[in-house]
DNA sequence: CTCATTTGACCCCG
DNA sequence: CGGGGTCAAATGAG
């Protein structure tokens, strides 16, 4: 059944992919009819086109994965939760501790005893997902104030911890209403070594709160789903009108950029697809200030809120919206973690045209949601 | 006062 | 046995 959804909710991103698609042709034709006046004018509307260009071939390389996704979900998405059986299944739980632990994992089938030990009593049954998040490339970097890592849900971290042969720790964040609505979403956040703005996001179940990033904040995404399973539909219908507006103003505000990886470093000739679509926030005036709550030492908790994101403080500020599906992102990174069978791997440079310090904010590809962990090669499809 | 983060300890699992 | 993930008391911020 799993499957079934997933290949529902990737159709779902596919519609608002289209969708932008759709909106980039209209902008794109409005373009064309364009008549400058003076020679810098139609450079500037030259340079324009090529944006719009640029994102038009990345939406559209987006939407044939997708849609191949889609066609082929069985083959291509390997759920990964609740593995039938579990090795473990048989190891009671002896100390009061490990009740507790077990409990993050499956705290909903708490009446259900001899169900719960059976269907997720281990750390790796939860699905998860990965991608990577890079903030903007700013003057802070070093900082280590960082946190673009708001994905729409609101997160509280629970622990942090070193991480053998990593430079920095890795924080772990489960979802606030883990309580009060069972929601069993955690994620955990880590910089990678080669790029301290670059965060490794592992996401680890799927939210069941309802508390999800309002909609009507004016900047909610597209696509990029940051919205649980049961806001699908929601989703679909804001997502596909609210887009509109949506990418309208993004694109009045938004530098939009495409970043070849060259096909050398993936191996794909034909593929100047392997792009990472990079969002650059016009000035937010953020950075100091605010958010960064977690100060120095590792990443923020939850959010920091570019001008446009209305909703307060740490909760839901479904900002980000990054449409940045890095398809081919793992060009750059040729990480691959063993552990994970892969990922979605988003980069969004946030280079930008901005001083903005926290100016790009990328965000990962809103497999929110989605019980499984794509287990291909992202560029593969495109050879 | 309430809620979030920090941090050391505990437990699971490879 | 050790690394990684989680808990929960202590502490801090609003």
């Amino acid at each position: 059944m799993e499957s079934a959804d997933s290949g529902n909710q990737i159709s779902i991103v596919l519609v608002s992919e289209l969708s932008r698609i759709h909106q980039l042709l209209i902008q794109l034709e409005s373009q064309i009819f364009k008549q400058p006046s003076t020679a810098t004018e139609a450079e500037a509307e030259a340079e324009l086109s090529k944006s719009i260009v640029s994102q038009l071939l990345s939406s559209t390389e987006k939407s044939i994965f997708l849609a191949k996704s889609c066609g082929s979900s069985n083959l291509n998405l390997q759920l990964q939760g609740e593995p039938a059986s579990s090795p473990r299944s048989a190891s009671a739980s002896p100390s009061p501790r490990s009740d507790m632990s077990e409990l993050a994992f499956k705290c909903h089938d708490q009446d259900d005893n001899s169900n719960k030990r059976e269907t997720c009593k281990k750390r790796k049954t939860l699905p998860r997902w990965r991608s990577q998040v890079r903030v903007g490339s700013m003057s802070m970097s070093m900082a280590g104030v960082e946190g673009p890592l708001d994905d729409g849900h609101s997160w509280r971290k629970y622990g942090q911890k070193d991480i053998l042969g990593a430079k920095h720790p890795r924080g772990y964040y489960r979802c606030t209403y883990r309580n009060s609505q069972g929601c069993l979403a955690t994620k955990q956040v880590q910089r990678t070594d080669e790029d301290p703005a670059v965060f490794d996001v592992v996401y680890q179940g799927t939210h069941a709160c309802t508390n999800k990033s309002n909609p009507r904040s004016g900047s909610n995404i597209i696509s990029s789903g940051s919205n649980s399973n049961n806001n699908i539909v929601n989703n679909q219908t804001v997502g596909s009108n609210h887009d509109e507006d949506y990418l309208n103003s993004l694109k009045a505000t938004l530098t939009v950029k495409t970043e070849g990886l060259g096909p050398s470093s993936i191996g794909q000739e034909e593929a100047p697809v392997c792009n990472s679509i990079s969002f650059s926030f016009p000035s937010t005036p953020i950075g100091n200030g605010h958010v960064a709550s977690t100060a120095d030492n590792n990443f923020p908790s939850g959010s920091f809120l570019p001008s446009f994101a209305n909703s307060p403080a740490t909760s839901e500020s479904n900002y980000f919206s990054g449409v940045g599906v890095g398809l081919g992102g793992l060009g750059g990174f040729g990480k691959v973690d063993s552990d994970l069978t892969e990922v979605i791997s988003v980069l969004s440079a946030a280079t930008s045209t901005t001083n903005s310090p926290m100016g790009g904010v990328s965000v990962d590809f809103g497999f929110d949601g989605l019980d499984f962990e794509i287990d291909i090669d992202p560029c593969s499809f495109l050879s």
